[in-house]
DNA sequence: AATGAATGAGCCTTCATTCAT
DNA sequence: TATGAATGAAGGCTCATTCAT
């Protein structure tokens, strides 16, 4: 099996994505103020000075780092469709069920750095907003809308507030990072909880497939 | 009128609070971390080192600026009763009411401070918990329980996530403070749909003897 | 004798002069790119925070610095008078000669350190032109007035320019800098020969006492 | 019409006269100091790397700077010659016109930097007198005996002193760079003034062609 | 010879904390 | 108790120089 020796550029692509994995383990464990770019560097296994070669400075660093982190969501996110035979319901837990275990996991680290830093920079929400959750909400309001097409909804507002199919998630988050350990919170199940109280089984003219999906 | 001259306690007494509130200030400004222990002094008006002199450090003077601030809200708290002759719907909607009006304003930033420091800091996330959190949930928990005797909830399962009442306030405070600017959300009418996917209008039979739930 | 114990706002002044002295030399030294604010908190006997307690940055020291040592020369010029009896010529020279001593000592590294840095930064030199050059201009301006009159310039145009008589002290203060070591000129001797051509003895009347002052 | 390929040798003289153009360029906008040698790489077109193939380091690449631009000064130096028929005062104005245009225009920035910066390099300035200075003052001395001869000097002590011919120069390059903006002043009647006050009209005997200043 | 990524020593500046008055 | 000058560790950022490609 030849390995090819790596190119000069894609070394320094390593090294970059490199510093990038190190900024996003000290960042989520030490905010962004806490952390100091020496340990980013260390992490990464390179010098200071490498780190404002890649990066311009500290916040840029952070940037480039939401930046990678939050490519793959975009992904996710944009793959939702309302499949035909498929309930919203069942789309919405879909798209949800991913998250519940990411953000329950590791991954609900950089959620709270994110909230909690965004709160200090403008910026980081406003990218966040624009990246993230105008297209969250878009996809969330065409669904509802949908739902309430269809009958689904347990109240008309629902279609209003989209926020209120993410709140159990972000709540959940939440509390996962300040009392998970005090009081234990299952988040699938507050979730669940949640859609059941959104929606309500279809009123589908007989004969059309029920999904059953949901419990 | 004779103005009483202060003791020597009065004024240290006074100092301590001057000091708290231009901590609460400086600290929801700016976070935690960004807060110069200098400024704090000029804005309640004493020299740097007198906060020394009355809080062991910056840490303790945050912990001691959290307590101060929290306290009116435990009295909110506990003021909560179930009255005869009102919905369990009513009771929640006449709790939450006050603070969406508070949080919508400057105390979001309180807030927001507390959830973004408690994630920093676990000791600020106990005492949150144990002083404020806990209360609140179980007096949640206590109204949930009724309403499900009494046919309220939209859902059986509410009654194991009073997590999801305040649900819609959590995420308003965020939003306001992250995207409030790109993307006014009406916070009063967020928590109102919720609540309606929560509860149902109470099924009594007319002139049934209204339940007496809380104590 | 007693020697009153200085109160801690005398020593903080004491300390604020002491790193004016110690900036001064390692400015000079160095000058002001090249020198370290730990080393001139070294030399002054504090700490490096002290410095900034004292001065904003690194530039305003070397402006805190600039004023001080710039202070008894304005007190020099103010003192220039034009008396009865004295010729312009004699005049002149009695304001040079202690320049002349002075800058051919440490204090021309002074100078120089001026002349060097007022070159990259503008705002030192529109400081310096402010406070000391336009002072000097206007006396020479008046004396060589006077001088016209009197029939003392060799020149009539020299009037115009009281930038001659000032030439060959700053001629001579960048020679000591730059080649004196090489090849060493007498600074008293080169102002001298300039007054000498710009200045003839003046066509008093006769009887009056003809001043010989310069040799 | 063909365009010679440039051999290796060819491309790397070209290359080291573009590094040298570049650093005088930002050498004289920034100072020895506040330059870096990625800016002159740059303007060069050049890598940084590339910079250190041609000169070992920072201060090489500015003697080398140094000694390209002082090349064709040294030219200048040596097309001095009294000629006959033609005054001192003339030949000494027609040696310094040229150098009044040059410095007052861009010029006047590599002299400015030259002499802030020989100020701090020793080195520096032993190669700046060694390359011009002392060939000028050469010339002028012989100038200034020959006028000492003829009758042309005001003072004889004149002759003892050239750097009072240069010295309006000196000053009038330092002004442009510090006051300019603020105090214009006229290089060109500074320096005419000062010869005129150096020189006399010659004595010749009458019959002699009268030299009649400046052209 | 040219490149430019990587290095790391160096420096300015901040700020919580101390302590003599 | 109050003061605020002094401290000094810490950290972000710069940039001349090196060296593998």
């Amino acid at each position: 099996m030849t390995q090819k020796k790596p190119s000069r550029q894609e070394r320094a692509q390593d090294r970059g994505e490199a510093i990038i994995a190190a900024a996003l383990a000290e960042f989520t464990a030490h905010g962004f103020a806490a952390t100091r770019v020496e340990d980013i560097a260390r992490r990464a296994g390179v010098a200071k000075g490498t780190v404002f070669h890649h990066f311009a400075d500290k916040e840029g660093l952070f940037e480039g780092m939401a930046r990678a982190v939050l490519k793959p969501w975009i992904d996710h996110i944009d793959s939702v469709r309302l499949e035909p035979g498929r309930s919203v319901r069942e789309t919405v837990g879909a798209f949800l069920r991913p998250l519940i275990r990411e953000v329950a996991g590791p991954r609900g680290d950089v959620v709270r750095l994110f909230i909690s830093e965004g709160l200090r920079f403008p910026r980081l929400a406003e990218f966040y907003y624009r990246e993230i959750l105008s297209r969250v909400l878009d996809i969330q309001r065409r669904l509802l809308a949908a739902a309430a097409e269809r009958g689904e909804l347990a109240q008309p507002a629902i279609a209003e507030f989209p926020q209120l199919v993410g709140a159990p998630l972000i709540v959940g988050v939440l509390w996962h990072g300040l009392f998970q350990r005090i009081d234990p919170l299952d988040l699938d199940a507050l979730v669940t909880t949640q859609l059941d109280c959104l929606f309500v089984p279809s009123q589908r003219p007989a004969g059309s497939p029920m999904s059953r999906g949901e419990p």
